[in-house]
This record gives C-alpha cells, structure tokens and sequence, in this order.
DNA sequence: AGCCCAGATGTTAGCGCTAACATCCATTAT
DNA sequence: ATAATGGATGTTAGCGCTAACATCTGGGCT
C-alpha cells in the first residue's frame, strides 16, 4: 500500500507537480502574483509578467483547476444535459455548445437522461457538486424537485430545445407549431388520410407536442388523426416496419408524417426497394432536415430545426450573463422551416 | 458590486449551502462521518448512518466535489479526446465510454481536437490541470510534448482506435490490414482497376493507414493505385461528387474504394439518381459500416468497425486499473469484419 | 476482573489556490 | 518639499473536504 518512496507528507498524491509557490520561488516573487499572471495578465507589469512566465516554463507548471474552483467557489465547468446521445440532433446542439464555449474557456460536462426525467434530477444533483457556473438542460418540463432546485439557482441557466417560459432563459422553437405546419402543409398537398407514426413518445414530448399541432389541425379540417407509435429507439428498419405497418392497418392511408427524419427515410429507401411510388402511392413527410434525407431519390419533404443554432445561441445567453450583461431577449424561438422534397 | 447582504466572510459565494459539517452539526456527529457515509456507508454504524442521511436530508445537502477532488488529490473525471463530433464513429465511442463510466461513477471531459495534434497537446495540458484519475485520447501519433507528458502520466491512459504498442494501453483495430482487406476484396471480386477516395486525409491519419494497406496489396498484384482526395469534411454531396470526379478522370475505373462510409452512400445515391448501374458499371465499397449503407439499394460493401466495443473496453481497461488489478491484455486488438453488400 | 482487539468515531493538518485587504512605490499636483 | 494618487505587489485567511493518525467503545477471552 504504502509503497511511495518518500513519505514527507507534503505532497500525498502520486505524482507531485509543482505549484503556484514553487513557480513564485522560481521567479522571485509571492504566489499571488503568479495567480495574476495566469488569470489576470494585464494586472501585472510586463517584465514581472515575462520572468514568471519563463519561471512556469522552467518548473512545467501545470494549473491545478481543482484548487482554483474552490478558491473562487466557481469552476469553468458547464453541465449540459441531453435526453439522448443516439440522436443526431443533440450531437449537433452540443457541438454548437462546444464550440461557444471553448472560445470563451468553458468546459462541458455531458449528461445523458435517456429521456428519463428522474436520471435529469440525479444529474443535476451530481453536476451542482462541481460549482458549475452555468447550466444548460433539455425541455421546459422537469421534476418537481428540479423546478425547484433550478428556481434557487442563482447562475445563468438555458433549458433548450423548446420555446416557452423558462425558469430563466431558453432558446428553441416551438414543436408544437411544427407539427401543425406539416399537416398544414400535407393537406395544402391533397392528402386526406394522414397517419402519424412516431417511437418513444412517451419520453419524447416534444415528438408528442408535434403529434399535437398536427392533431389539432387536421381535426379542425375534420379529418381524422390516428397515431402509431413504437416503443424501440427511432431507427432506419423501424421506418420500413412503420410503412408496412401504417399499410396494413390504414389501407386508406395517402400520407405519414414522421416524427423524425430517420424513420421517414427508412421509409423511402424501404418503399423504394419494393418498387412503391412514392408519393403516388403513399406520401412520406419527416421532421428535423438530416441531410441524408435531402439526398434520397424522391427527397424527403421535411421541417428543418435550428440544432446547431439553438447550441450557439444558448451558449452565448449564458456568455453574455457571465459577463454580467443581460441578453436582449429571455425566451428565444429560432423558429423552424418547411423544406419541400418530393416524397410529400 | 458588494451588494450581498451578509458581510461575514465566511462564505464568499453567493449561494451559501451547506457544508458537511452544517451536516455533522444536525446530526451531532463530526464531519469525517458525514464524510464516510458518503464516500464509504458500510464503514459506519448503521443507526448513525441513518442519522447523518436524515441529517443530509433536512438539511438539503449537496456534495461539493471540487473540495473532495482537491483534498484526495483526484477527481472523479476522465478527459476524452477524440478528433471529431461530427463524425459519427467517435460519437459512437463516446457513447460506449459513457455509458461504461457512468455506472462506475465516472465523469467524462470532451475534448475535440479537429484533427490538430496542436490542438490535442492544449487540451491534454488544460485536461490535467483537473486532476483525472484517468485520460482516453485518440491514436497512437501525437506531438514529442504530448508523448513525453503522457510517458510521464502517473494514471491509467488508453489509446483508442488503433492496434499497436501504447504509452500504457490501447483498444482499437488494424486500420492498415482494413484497407488490405478491402483491396483484396474487390481484386476477389474482379475488379481492375480501382480508385481510393478519401477527404482530410493529412489529419486523419488513419484513412491514411487504409490507403497503405491498400495500395500495398494492389502494388503487389501489379495494379495501380491511384489517389483522389478532397479537403472539406465528409458529406454525402462529396461522394456524389468524388463518383463524378473519379469516371472523369479515371475514365477506365471499375471500382472506388472509399475512406468512409458516409462518401461512399453519397456515391451510391448519386449514382441512382442519375441510372449510374452498380456495381455493373461501377463498385463500390466504402469503411466503418454505417447504419444506412445497409438500406441502400444496392446495399454498400464496406467493413465493419466495432465502435461502441472500442468505447466499452477502453472505459473497462481503465475501469480495471483504477480498482488496482491489472487486465489481461495491454493493447487490444478488436478487429473488423467485412460485410459484403451488393455494391462490390 | 483485567486485557486485548477490532470496529466506530474523532482530531488535526493540510490539498493549491484566490478574495479581500494591506502595503509599497513612483508619479504628479500642490 | 509634501501630500495625494493609482498601479503593482504582498499578506492573510480561508474555500470544503479527506488522509493519516489518534482515541474511544464494547464485547470476547483468559
């Protein structure tokens, strides 16, 4: 156990690196100084500045953040809480977060709640632990506990995605909106028997706040608006057993509208490799604009969702409150637009 | 600017929780207990344990991780390094190392290097400033700083996506014997003359490699082995493009082996749109076996990387060191497999 | 009864850094 | 010459936690 060649108990971590002291004996001068020098170089003259920063050169310091965010009661660090990782459009949300953020020296931290509201309040417990300066999280909705947790949160938070009230602030656009523009859109098209079919709408709410636009419109028109759903993560195959499906259940049916792109695309291609026209025979519409969809032969007639977008415009509410502006704008909807193809 | 109400100096962050020994105070313990229910319950006595965590309870206690990381010298973080998110194979790592250590309490740090050895060396200084008990990076190439850091690198350390000898472990495949395969493949298959199409393959040096071995096997059976190369990120419109470029230039080609996937669909759908007849008229194979490629007609040649196992093994490797055993093997191979389609 | 021991709990001393305040010194204004 | 100023640097006291060691219990044994 106690195999450590040197038992001064200085240092009780394997591997001693020096220290914001030893770089300040190097150079001559106190540690605060050196502090200044890495966090605040303009505060300090030039050839002080230049002596210490040879001083860090010469021992190889390296900055213990650990120690610095606990000084300062603040760390870089900035949680970022998805429902999923599987879903390209969250991938695409977080790079527009990373790349913001890395810019202005924040850190990431992910979180992944498997659409699960009670994984997001066990993650935001775990992530306030590390002092985080911001927070960023999925939907309007939350726990109870969570509503409550954020309300006392005294940083800047962005709950992302949807459009809305936030606790704080929020970027997004409105699902609900989107949902209604499609079946708008396939009605304007002809079609008068449109199934929706969607998976994991249970979790996904916002899937089921489209289903609800759509829904509300198409009764309006006195249509009906039946909904198939699946229980199995959104995949291309389930996108080809949904066509089967929608076929077998809804002879009638002229048109499906997708919750998503890949289903809508599993579709197509499945439909294509049948030999089934499409949109002769049966419409395909999508949701989010991946670009595989707008590659396929007839291109998929989807709605195109600010992801990356809605990452950048996040990141900077929250790099414009830690810098203690305010962001002209609290609720941000980036809105959302109808790419025509020819499947619909 | 000092407008908080108390002036004591105890706190200097706004919002003042609890500490652990507001926790102890409530329970009448001493703040070591409280520590010990948290880092190790069976270590104390159940009818105080119950106490303390009632006293947690009451009290609305939420663990500061950044004091524990700094007094024990270690967090609970693990930096990932990878070159890329928008490609989907690291994503698909990602989500393996994630899922892997999140069950061992472990959090994961995300570093994007854009494929900048430059880049990975910057992000492996500020990555260790945090202390990690553990660092995953991409490839077995990095700058001679990085090299020596990481020699020097008291933790556990895996390299990811290649096979070879690592600084201290590895989990990955041959990227060369892939590109082997492949040649060997389609020169099985009857084809003569077949062109490599790849993107950003300076960075990317393991596209590279599968152009080695490639052209090696093709060199050896007396072919040529020409090389067309872009430098924009790998899209499906640059595999429409790369088709177009490769039957211009290449006028006699019978076959293009593509770097990725995601080229090689592009060429696929391309080549449907426009009646391009494959593979009769042209093959196709493509690299890393994407879901989709699988659902074109005709369905794309291409081999299988295990990227999600890359992911779980390098998270157990670590995993397996941090509870003081050695694994079994230092460097893991995981290999790949060729998944013939109706394109080659 | 007295002793030992192991398991439970407590005491002490930092981890490496930064906030807040204190001091110093060269300028400039008076 | 002296005071006033402001920029550069230093001193002090923690941040909240845990390692390491110290101490206290209450059986079980001779």
């Amino acid at each position: 156990m106690s195999e450590s060649p040197r038992h001064e108990r200085r240092r009780r971590k394997g591997l001693d690196s020096p220290t914001l002291s030893d770089v300040a004996r190097e150079a001559g001068v106190s540690s605060i100084t050196v502090s200044r020098v890495i966090n605040s170089p303009d505060s300090v003259r030039e050839s002080t500045r230049l002596k210490i920063e040879a001083a860090i050169e010469r021992v190889g310091y390296v900055r213990n953040m650990v120690a610095g965010s606990l000084a300062s009661a603040r760390s870089q660090f900035i949680p970022v809480i998805v429902p999923s990782l599987s879903n390209v459009v969250f991938i695409e949300v977080i790079q527009g977060l990373q790349a913001t953020f890395e810019q202005h020296g924040y850190q990431i931290l992910l979180g992944n709640t498997d659409y699960s509201m009670e994984r997001e309040e066990e993650l935001i417990h775990t992530f306030l632990g590390w002092s985080p300066t911001a927070l960023v999280t999925t939907g309007l909705r939350h726990q109870p506990g969570v509503q409550a947790l954020l309300g006392r949160y005294a940083h800047p938070l962005v709950e992302i995605m949807e459009s809305g009230d936030a606790i704080d602030m929020s970027v997004g656009m409105s699902h609900y909106h989107a949902g209604q523009r499609m079946a708008d859109y396939l009605v304007t098209q002809g079609y008068r028997h449109i199934v929706f079919a969607g998976t994991q709408m249970d979790g996904n709410y916002r899937a089921r706040q489209r289903y609800q636009g759509h829904c509300d419109r198409l009764v309006q028109q006195g249509m009906e608006a039946p909904l198939l759903e699946w229980h199995s993560s959104s995949q291309f195959e389930l996108g080809a057993t949904a066509l089967d499906e929608v076929r077998r259940q809804y002879p009638q049916a002229d048109a499906i509208h997708f919750a998503d792109d890949v289903m809508a695309c599993g579709a197509i291609l499945h439909a294509n490799r049948y030999g089934l026209r499409i949109p002769q025979e049966i419409a395909i519409a999508g949701f989010t604009c991946l670009p595989f969809g707008q590659c396929l032969t007839p291109r998929l007639t989807t709605i195109s969702s600010p992801r990356e977008a809605i990452g950048r415009h996040a990141a900077m509410q929250i790099i414009t409150r830690l810098k203690g502006e305010q962001p002209d704008e609290v609720n941000i909807d980036l809105g959302f637009e109808l790419v025509p193809g020819e499947s619909a």
